[in-house]
RNA sequence: GGUGCGGUAGUUCAGCCUGGUUAGAAUGCCGGCCUGUCACGCCGGAGGUCGCGAGUUCGAGCCUCGUCCGCACCGCCA
């Protein structure tokens, strides 16, 4: 036997007792004639003593180790002469009276301590030292619960976690998909799986009424911090629902996770806020709602009165940013400088200045009286000692780039905190994107989800604006200005998903050939269904009160796509080239 | 595909703007001292292709260009 007890769990009731510890060396500290070990596991650190009256070979072993040692200790538990009320094992230590090194290690490039001096890449190829660390132990205990909590709540809803194959067949519609070539059929290829969309979907047609599954998915684009190439959800799929069915049950799912995680209760029921009100009051799909700042539209205001960019603007909106009026002509051009970067990209920012003392000052004085400037600012939202920000434009364009002026501001006033938690449903989202650039429409959310009912004569008309106006029962579950969740109600007729195909461009034959396999499925009594999907890797991050999700997945991808640790992507074997029967066209240089 | 920031002891960084003797600090590592430490303390020591390549210059860690790598963001992500 390795060990009795771990290095977390031993306690003042314990002194007396004989016990055996294994673990890693976080430190040694020689004092002379007395040496103080403290050894590591999973559950917590335990300090070793060795001094004179130890025995011989005890103290020969317990000087020679070092950093990461992995060794076996035992000994009797002992008050500590000197207790640490830090740690949890502080009132006791081990009097050593045997200890073997199970294993020496190399000096670590990095010291495993919570705040490690080592940076990214490093930790990054030595991702087994840097799991170590408590911070990413943190976070993967974290994750584990998440994941236990969501078993915990479903199994208990009457859903069944079911798992869909990872080879399957590439899709022309969203994102880029990951590619494997099949070497039995040669040159052909699988694709992974962007989601297990079309699979659950048949499970609703086979009768499986309510589907869960925590499943990796795979797309082939570019990472961000909150991006992985391969990532976790959490998907889910009920049949015989209504948009009602869906939001409740999974608003509970989320109750429960902020309950039992952080012994939080989100407000009962959750707000929801149509996609319309959210760009119109946010400039955003998914609103950060812990703060104000909403956006107002001044167009009725502010136009006619001579100011040409105004009045050429189809539309003008502005923010009411609070106690921002003591602002200086310095950072306010910084602030238009900022939304003129590209990242933003407006055309210049004007501003009026509602000082404490009732006066207004804006950049566009010699245009608009007084009293018109405070009917804006009024307008915007804005009190004595308030700045408004103000940017004109295409509609949804410029509620756009208030939206991103709107969150930064929320930044740099700190209004933004980590732990402070507004969940809100964003509804009735639009069904179709029109796409100037390849003049066609594409789906919102996806080629599957079901336009709304009374909205059937638009669906079927073949008129550009008509068709803009469709909506879906279609639903994001936000978080703090992060999207964590969506889905919507299911196309469960043929007629209607083959009018959806025609929609997007995609021709009869190759709808056939891509999905011919659902549009079957469906002439055999598909039922009513709808589900959604969270992003498992955000939901743990924000719960973490992280913006990355790195830290939350055990061996993530670095910037490029690279697992840096096992230096992937690689090349292969010409002999494994052969066998799939491909060929190098770009020669690597 | 694009923009920004970064790359200097094992590690994290300073030095670069304003080029000039032997490139510093902290930490880690090694050795010595130390019986109540827990970020122990004290003394000593080793440790550098300044990412790589070209250019400018009498002279480049420092200036210029290119390139590779990392991070963040834009595009992209139904």
């Amino acid at each position: 036997m390795y060990r009795t007890h771990t290095c977390g769990e031993l306690r003042a009731a314990n002194i007396g007792q004989t016990v055996t510890l294994a673990g890693w060396v976080q430190r040694v500290r020689k004092m002379g004639g007395m040496t103080f070990v403290d050894l590591r596991d999973r559950y917590g650190i335990t300090q070793l003593r060795v001094d004179d009256s130890s025995a011989e070979a005890v103290r020969t072993t317990a000087a020679r180790l070092g950093r990461e040692f992995v060794i076996q200790a035992t000994g009797v538990v002992e008050e500590r002469a000197s207790k640490n009320a830090k740690i949890p094992t502080g009132d006791i230590e081990l009097n050593l009276t045997g200890i073997t090194v199970l294993n020496e290690s190399a000096v670590p490039p990095f010291t495993i301590e919570d705040e490690s001096d080592g940076g990214e890449d490093l930790r990054a190829r030595y991702r087994y030292l840097d799991l170590r660390r408590n911070p990413l132990k943190n976070a993967l205990m974290l994750r584990h619960r998440i994941a236990h909590e969501v078993r915990n709540y479903l199994d208990g809803k009457n859903f069944l976690e079911i798992e869909t194959p990872f080879l399957i067949k590439s899709t022309p519609e969203g994102a880029r998909d990951f590619v494997v070539p099949s070497r039995m059929n040669p040159g052909q290829f699988y694709a992974l799986p962007q989601s297990p969309q079309t699979f659950k979907q048949l499970l609703m047609v086979a009768g499986y009424d309510r589907y869960f599954q925590i499943v990796r998915c795979f797309r082939d684009e570019d990472l961000r911090a909150d991006r992985q190439p391969e990532f976790t959800q959490i998907d889910c799929e009920m049949s015989f629902v209504e948009q009602e069915d869906v939001l409740s049950l999974f608003e509970g799912m989320m109750r429960h996770l902020f309950k039992t995680i952080h012994n939080f209760d989100i407000p009962n029921p959750m707000p929801r806020i149509t996609w319309y009100d959210a760009m119109d009051s946010y400039g955003s799909d998914k609103p950060d709602i812990r703060f104000g700042m909403k956006l107002h539209e001044l167009s009725a205001l502010l136009q006619g009165h001579g100011f040409s960019v105004f009045d050429g603007a189809e539309y003008i909106g502005g923010i009411a940013v609070p106690g921002a009026a003591e602002y200086t002509r310095k950072q306010i051009d910084e602030l238009t400088e900022w939304v003129k970067r590209p990242q933003v990209g407006a055309k210049g920012m004007v501003y009026i200045r509602w000082n404490a003392d009732g006066s207004i000052k804006s950049s566009v004085d010699k245009f608009y009286t007084p009293e018109i400037l405070q009917q804006a600012a009024e307008a915007a939202g804005a009190a004595k000692g308030d700045l408004v920000l103000i940017l004109c434009g295409a509609k949804r364009k410029t509620q756009t780039q208030l939206g991103v002026l709107r969150i930064e501001m929320g930044n740099r006033l700190d209004l933004r905190k980590p732990f402070d938690y507004a969940p809100l449903w964003v509804v009735d989202f639009p069904l179709f994107e029109w796409d100037d650039e390849t003049q066609r429409f594409y789906a919102m959310h996806h080629p599957f989800t079901a336009p709304k009912p009374e909205h059937l004569d638009w669906y079927y008309s073949n008129k550009k604006e008509d068709l803009e106006r469709v909506c879906a029962n279609a639903y994001d579950f936000v978080l703090n200005g992060v999207e964590l969740g969506g889905g919507s109600i299911r196309i469960h007729e043929a007629e209607v998903q083959k009018r959806m195909f025609e929609i997007l461009g995609i021709s009869a034959e190759d709808a056939e050939a891509k999905f011919g396999f659902i549009i079957n499925a469906f002439r055999f009594g598909a039922p009513p269904h709808g589900g959604l999907a969270f992003g498992f890797d955000r939901v743990c991050a924000l719960f973490g009160g992280q913006e990355t999700i790195r830290d939350y997945i055990a061996f993530p991808k670095n910037n490029m796509g690279r697992d840096v640790m096992l230096d992937a992507p690689s090349e292969i074997d010409q002999t494994q080239m052969d066998e799939l029967c491909l060929a190098s066209v770009l020669k690597p240089e």
